[in-house]
DNA sequence: GCAAAACTAGACTAGACCGTCTAGTCCAAT
DNA sequence: ATTGGACTAGACGGTCTAGTCTAGTTTTGC
């Protein structure tokens, strides 16, 4: 009864102590690699050195461990797609950096693990599709749909509505490569690839919103 | 071992006897609803009404009967893409028409739970997934591709590479709504949405592909 | 230096699941 | 009528898992 109200004061508080960070690593790899069901709690002790009990006094259960994981790991990851995107100079730069930035993350291991893990638990566990949602896609939206509008308004870009505009964006984005990746069927992309894949999208973004 | 060697027969030779049909469709719900590793034999011969026995005298084990059941689904549930989808009168409607089938296929419960579990075991059955990516996206790109190429040489659309064509309309149609979709945040859409997307989409490609 | 808190190692409970097996029913064809 | 194949209902072994508990050790704060 102690022991239950400690750990589940300790999951609720942010107060990482002692092996706290290790845990939050080793399940994060392991329920990335093996996705929920299949990730069992002694191998995620045992991957981070530490014994079971710890591991459940710091988060009091499987779900609460995953859930724990999977948000931390939404914004880890999501959010360097949006730091200091706005060089500003040339617009098609500018879009393109944007492009190869986003593809980059998308189609890196960590992310596919985790797009497919949560594509897998969407049922299971609907508050983490709509945090991964709110986290990834909507952000990206918004933040693009923003430039977007100022582009609108210097004139380099026509658009009426900026959030589709942006979404569009996006789904050029998320072509083949992308399905490819999702399926396991293709390795990491080369730099180069990605630059090629996110030159199309944004010409034919370009093409799509040239003005007048 | 009688019984080993008749129920590998059964299960090479296409020869649906009697409570075959019924596993068949008891297991695709259960795979479909609960993922490879929360569906159980015992859940699905539940489902179909029949002794766990008769499950596996049909197919040897788990693995194959998943198998057998997500390479009939992909078949079954891509197929009607590409049924008379060239009426050849107006481009722009045909490209429309093509849009809206699609868009109704992919963004449909049974297709959305389809991708789930092979995004999900996209690791473990790597040829499931290649298998799911051949009937499925290569397919459609394929048989649009042609397409495209035709109305290329007859000036329609501009074209230099009509597969990349094809798979940038496809990944117009891939938008926001179909990620919410497989996030399961969204609920099936009616025509009307999915004629929006699908305008938006053919509009968008022939603003990309204008002639000269 | 010491008490409280954190941690370890591993046994343990309770139950789910795969796949096998047994014992027996039903039915069609010879 | 009997034989053989498909089927049923359910028990069963073996393995795996989530989560608990105990007993002992280390670390930390004061």
């Amino acid at each position: 009864m102690v022991k239950a109200e400690a750990a589940l004061k300790d999951a609720n508080a942010e107060t990482p102590t002692g092996k706290r960070p290790l845990i939050v690593e080793a399940a994060t790899r392991v329920f990335l690699d093996l996705g929920y069901g299949a990730a069992s709690m002694d191998a995620i002790a045992a991957e981070a050195g530490v014994s079971k009990q710890t591991v459940y006094s710091h988060f009091g259960a499987k779900e609460a461990l995953f859930e724990a994981i999977i948000e931390d790991k939404c914004d880890q990851l999501l959010a360097p797609v949006f730091e200091a995107f706005r060089p500003g100079h040339d617009h098609a730069k500018a879009l393109d950096e944007v492009a190869r930035r986003f593809l980059s993350v998308i189609l890196a291991p960590p992310s596919t693990a985790l797009f497919r893990v949560i594509i897998a638990e969407s049922v299971r566990f609907p508050e983490l599709a709509n945090a991964f949602y709110r986290a990834g896609p909507q952000t990206a939206v918004d933040n693009l749909a923003g430039y977007l509008k100022e582009l609108d308004e210097a004139g380099v870009i026509a658009t009426d509505d900026s959030v589709a505009s942006a979404r569009q964006f996006f789904a050029l984005l998320r072509g083949d490569l992308y399905m490819r990746r999702l399926l396991d069927l293709a390795p990491e992309p080369t730099a180069g690839e990605v630059a090629a894949v996110a030159g199309e999208a944004v010409s034919a973004f370009l093409a799509i919103h040239a003005p007048d």
